[in-house]
Order: structure tokens, then C-alpha cells, then sequence
DNA sequence: TTGATATAGTTCAAAAAGTGAACTAAAAAA
DNA sequence: TTTTTTAGTTCACTTTTTGAACTATATCAA
């Protein structure tokens, strides 16, 4: 992970992208907050190389958004999202919106659109 | 700009992060929204590269979040943030918020702590 | 009007980061 | 016990980013 250059600007905004602000991090915390737990289940769901995904994934647990824990009856572990990862929803929610409101879906919505005459 | 494989996964986060979700452009988005107008003074105040700016500003208004207008009484151009952009006022709000109480700043707050005998 | 400085880039080589495929070892399932 | 799944690691290749130097207008000051 790049140690980006505006870490030292002394704003909130700086700081929190330099911990969420590059490409892949904030879409694992998405896909945390919607229950996603594991190694597998992140790399199928975001397509990203495997070797990046384990640098991204320690680099949340060492800012304490996901915490590495050991499944109940089992050996495995799993990724947890802390409250300071669930502080991040009003933030997903933000995007959502502007995304809805800004990037329509190139396949468009699910609704058919026919005139009524001519079918 | 790299195109993210994640442009394709159906969800308005996943658009919204494909086209604001690297490391310079939602600073950039900040910097606009603070009244910074010009290049140099976005990067005087990012201390990013100049070819990089370059990119970043083009794609910024090849997406419609900023125009690239004439000043007045001047053959120079300055960047302006369009609504689209100005909609990320919430997004940015909800970062520094985050900031604020999960990233304190380094150098602590400009406040100075003594004991009320000792000095 | 001329010379100096500021502005908005472009170019290029080196360094860093990301990609994708193959490989490994432990755990779980059959 | 054998097979499959899971959670990584390794490595060669490609793409991005960085930083410094360079260029061409535009503006300012004398």
C-alpha cells in the first residue's frame, strides 16, 4: 500500500483516505458490511489478485477495521468488521446514492419500456 | 486511470468507486469544493505529480465533475465544480467526520494541557 | 516595449504497485 | 484415506506513479 503524500496534510479527510483511499480497500469494507467473511468469498466476489487482496485485508486489520478471528468450532479463520469499519456505512450510503443519482447502470434498470400502441 | 475490474459488478457503490475511488481524485474533489480554482494551487496544495494533476483534472471533466472555463477578463482557464461534483459535499462530510473520531491528528488537537498547579 | 516571472502544462526515465497464473500447505469433506 | 476446499505465497510481467527537467504562453513591472 502506498504511503500517500497527503497523509501529512492535517485535514480529516486526508487522514481517513489515507487509511480507505485507494482501489480496492473501501469495496472489501462493502463487502464486509454485507456479511462477507472470507478469504474465498472476497476474492470471488471483487475478482482481485489474490496477493493483493492479502495485503489489503492485513492493511485493515492493522487500522483496526477488520479483526482476524477464529472460527466458533473450527480452525479457520474470518474477517470481522470492528465498529470503527461499521462507522464507514453512512459513508457507503453517501456513495450509493450519488452513484444512483449520478452513474445510471449502463445495463440500465430491470423494467422493459414498450409504447402502448405499438408494442 | 485504471480501469477497475469492479466497474462491472451491478451495485451504485461499485460505479461510484470506479470513477472517484483512487488515490488522488477525491482530494481533488475536496480541494474544488474548498474554492481552489487553478493547477497550481491543486498542486501547491496536494503535492502531487504534474503529469499526474494533469490526468486526474481531464478525467475529472471527461466525467462532469468539473468544467474547464474561461476566466473573466483573462485568456486562462480555471476548473469548476459542476453539481455532480458539488453532490459529493455529503461523501466528504461523512469522511471528515469519520477522520475526526477514528484518525486523530498526530500532532494532537492546538490545545495545550497543563496541570492547573504545576503549570 | 522589453525582460522577468508565473502559469499550465508535456516528456521521460526510474521506482512502485497491480495483475494473473502457478504453486503450497493445512483443513475439511467424502 | 483420498480428494477437495481454503487461504494464502511466489514470481514474471504490465501498468501506474513519481519526480525532475523542459516548453510555451500569459501576465506583470519597469
Amino acid at each position: 500500500m502506498t504511503t500517500r503524500s497527503y497523509e501529512q496534510i492535517p485535514c480529516p479527510i486526508a487522514r481517513s483516505l489515507s487509511v480507505l483511499g485507494d482501489q480496492w480497500t473501501l469495496m472489501i469494507v462493502r463487502d464486509a458490511l454485507m456479511g462477507v467473511r472470507r478469504f474465498e468469498g472476497f476474492q470471488k466476489s471483487l475478482c482481485l489478485s489474490r496477493n493483493l487482496l492479502t495485503q489489503r485485508l492485513r492493511h485493515l486489520v492493522d487500522e483496526g477495521l477488520l479483526t482476524k478471528e477464529k472460527m466458533e468450532g473450527s480452525r479457520r479463520y474470518e474477517y470481522c468488521p470492528t465498529q470503527k469499519c461499521r462507522d464507514l456505512l453512512g459513508v457507503l450510503v453517501m456513495f450509493s446514492e450519488w452513484g444512483e443519482q449520478w452513474c445510471p447502470d449502463p445495463d440500465g434498470p430491470l423494467v422493459e419500456i414498450r409504447h402502448a400502441d405499438s408494442g
